[in-house]
DNA sequence: GCTTGTTAGTTACAAAAACAACTATTACCA
DNA sequence: TGGTAATAGTTGTTTTTGTAACTAACAAGC
């Protein structure tokens, strides 16, 4: 056994992917964090919301592929905060329909801001044509597409 | 304020880049954790003593990005079961040399091989030149390269 | 030598995630 | 109906991680 041996372990999809990803996380999350204290879960959550409007936790769970402790788990730090409004639903008794209170647009429409000029930023160092590829080809690996 | 709105959370690349990198680990993750029981971190610091030979958790931490606290765990539990050997440096005794033991080596030439063949099927996806431009853009994204 | 600073690695405590069990409500159907 | 299963969401418990403080050993300057 001689070593070293040839298997080359940065080049190793996985690997490589959980790198860049977390290279790339970091400086959105420094803003998130930093300014307004929120996890991960919870800009998820926030986002969310931001985009569709009114879910329901479940609904958020299945687009995001959370687990929905985790969502439950936000909602209550959101709504804490009052970023959250929960209203129990009339139809179906268990079901609880969340949306944004004003504050939390405004905290999301500033995370947005944000999230588009930092992936902006992240892609400067790629060509137009080499961003189309990169996301087709991760869209392809998480599963989004077939 | 209208709902929905043009934000594409798909899209955005940490978001992306989160959902593909945990999809690309699953299957690797399945394996060594129900084969053998081990963590991500645990898999990681086998590989870099099998591919590298006798290292010290500092350097391992270094070529990882990988905090010493989660390396110093993972060897300790790797070396509970006798996938690796420590040894104190006589030159500095602050030093601990870690190598694989002979059932570490087993470990890892399983592993690696199902590391291979699983990267395989994930990359079949994908044409030779797209793959090689999609490592090319995950190492700058890594921050790897410059 | 002795003090101060640095490095290798561990340990202790706090934060976060994963997993399982639970409550409440609705749906199904014999 | 009434009993069983399914669904929405929460809570409790255990793992895992992150952060900071710590011990031990070495280095460097005076």
């Amino acid at each position: 056994m001689t070593k070293p041996d040839d298997f080359d372990l940065q080049a190793f999809l996985p690997y490589l992917l959980n790198q860049a990803a977390e290279e790339a996380s970091l400086g959105f999350q420094k803003v998130y964090k930093d300014r307004y204290g929120l996890l991960r879960s919870e800009w998820r959550v926030l986002f969310h919301l931001g985009i569709f409007g009114r879910l329901t936790a479940t609904e958020i769970g299945a687009q995001g592929k959370v687990h929905k402790t985790k969502v439950s788990r936000a909602v209550q730090r959101l709504a804490d905060r009052r970023l959250v409004k929960r209203a129990r639903s009339e139809e179906d008794r268990r079901v609880e329909w969340l949306e944004l209170t004003p504050a939390g647009e405004k905290v999301y429409r500033d995370l947005r801001e944000v999230a588009q000029g930092y992936e902006g930023s992240l892609l400067a160092q790629l060509s137009e044509a080499e961003m189309q590829t990169l996301k087709g080809m991760l869209l392809k690996l998480a599963g989004r597409t077939n």
